[in-house]
DNA sequence: ACCTTGACATTGG
DNA sequence: GCCAATGCCAAGG
């Protein structure tokens, strides 16, 4: 039968596709999974995530480029952890999205995603 | 089934 | 740049 894939899924899948060393945000990861103007299912999404260790996480951000987490919290200090592993410059609990920001090409994207 | 909470975005003052 | 109002909708109570 049709399609039986979850939006979690979807989502899951799409932030994965997310290169190292480079960001995105929510609203651009819920436009590419196919869900525009659901940005904030795809933080619910991550926060419900049972295995966050396997998923690139740390690369969604706010759309004007600050951690969605509260500045300072333990949550936050381990997201700016790992993005400075994969030297991600985060100043103030802000990356420079015109620097770090990452959109693929929607056809490019559908490919990876095995449409 | 209703109400509140959120890892959000956008627009308008 | 900050704040309020809206739209969004799954999960938890």
């Amino acid at each position: 039968m049709g399609e039986s894939e979850t939006n979690a899924e979807r989502i899951r899948r799409t932030v994965g596709v997310i290169p190292i060393g480079r960001v995105s945000s929510y609203g651009v990861i819920a436009d590419l999974a196919g869900l525009p103007g659901r940005a904030r299912l795809v933080g619910h999404v991550l926060r419900h995530t049972v295995t966050p260790s396997l998923l690139p996480w740390q690369r969604v951000l706010r759309s004007d480029g600050r951690l969605a987490f509260p500045a300072d919290s333990t949550p936050a200090r381990k997201q700016t952890s790992r993005l400075q592993d994969e030297d991600v410059v985060v100043i103030n609990g802000r990356v420079n999205m015109q620097r770090f920001g990452w959109q693929p090409d929607l056809a490019e994207l559908l490919m990876k995603l095995g449409c």
